[in-house]
RNA sequence: GGUGCCAUAGCUCAGUUGGUAGAGCAACGGACUGAAAAUCCGUGUGUCCUUGGUUCAAUUCCGAGUGGCACCA
């Protein structure tokens, strides 16, 4: 019996979770979320985690699993999620993952490099080390250490060079030794489904949920975590922008706008990103019905 | 009703001593292999309100119209 990977993806605010909800109950199966924010337990309202009662319909994995302070990648989640596949392979033919973390969904489905897990320690001292001495000195290490890599890495990204210089430190290596590239065999095949409509309304939606979002408390979530400000997990949309508001760099009316635009700017980035893979299939949200028929004769096909 | 001011990008506005125009924000496009809701790069999208006139040439000057604002009645 063939393994299906039922993947819904789409930018933020389409309403992936219904419709995933829906997929789950109809495969009588449980939903991995694909989400890089969503699974901090401390955040539920700037991340628009679904609600209890929603949650409890299907069973939900990787939804509010780790701590904020924990550190986390895509390629733990890539551990994380197919360990979670292989337990619900062994009694279901059907799962799925849903989200729009379009790195996370992207190392689950094709894989990501194995490289040595950063240390934590070196990753402080560097991120030291380009903030007193600026990127022109990073950059002058890596052309050192790994000049295949430098010639071809974007030279204004601090992030990327700063990675490749991690694992050059820690193996004694060029990083581009270890960039293989390859997609990995997976033990299921992938169905993947895109949702998306027209940009206005999801603009609207956007406004519409951040509004919702205020309504229900997203401030006093913000303020909880203020003193966390300077981890990773915080620098998220939503929070960011509250915080700037608490320092006083901004109106309260002035942070909620921000959070509406770089909310818009995220769900235009997801769809530049998801533009580029001819295996999605694009859909409405309201096209429930077509999209399980979609997906049940594709399974049909490949048993 | 009278007088004055204004009308330029989606918004707020700058500008052209007459040679069809540019800032901020918004918007749009792209990159992406362990920080990814992160990080980085790129793009001006325009009947210069309408209509006559002057001029080789009008968004710019003049007249009229329309709309808006202010003041006076």
């Amino acid at each position: 019996m063939v393994k299906t990977l039922i993947v819904v993806l789409g930018p933020t605010g389409v309403g992936k979770s219904d419709l995933s909800i829906r997929l789950a109950q109809f495969f009588k199966t449980e939903i991995i979320s694909s989400d890089s924010r969503q699974i901090f337990r401390e955040l539920s309202i700037g991340t628009a985690v679904p609600p209890p009662s929603d949650l409890q319909k299907v069973k939900h994995h990787l939804i509010h699993s780790h701590s904020v302070h924990d550190y986390y990648s895509a390629s733990q989640f890539e551990e994380d999620a197919l360990k979670i596949l292989d337990q619900i392979f062994k009694e279901k033919n059907v799962a799925v993952l849903t989200g729009g973390s379009m790195f996370y969904i992207d190392a689950v489905c094709n894989g990501i490099d194995d490289l040595p897990h950063i240390d934590q320690k070196l990753r402080a001292r560097l991120i030291f080390d380009y903030q007193e001495k600026g990127i022109e000195h990073l950059r002058l290490q890596l052309k050192q250490m790994d000049p295949a890599y430098y010639s071809s890495v974007d030279l204004k990204n601090h992030k990327r060079i700063l990675h490749a210089l991690e694992i050059c430190l820690m193996t004694g290596k060029p990083y581009s030794s270890f960039r293989k590239e390859e997609k990995k065999e997976r033990p299921f095949q992938t169905i993947k489904i895109g949702l998306n409509m027209d940009r206005e309304i999801l603009y609207e939606r956007i406004n519409q949920r951040v509004d919702r979002m205020i309504r229900e408390g997203l401030e006093e979530e913000a303020k909880q975590y203020y003193p966390l400000k300077t981890l990773n997990s915080l620098n998220t949309v939503g929070y960011k922008e509250l915080f700037a508001y608490f320092e006083g760099k901004t109106s309260l009316e002035e942070a909620v706008d921000l959070i509406k635009r770089n909310s818009r700017h995220y769900a235009r980035k997801q769809l530049t990103w998801f533009r580029k893979d001819p295996e999605i299939n694009w859909f409405l949200p309201s096209q429930e019905n077509e999209i399980i028929n979609f997906v049940a004769e594709k399974i049909t096909e490949w048993e």
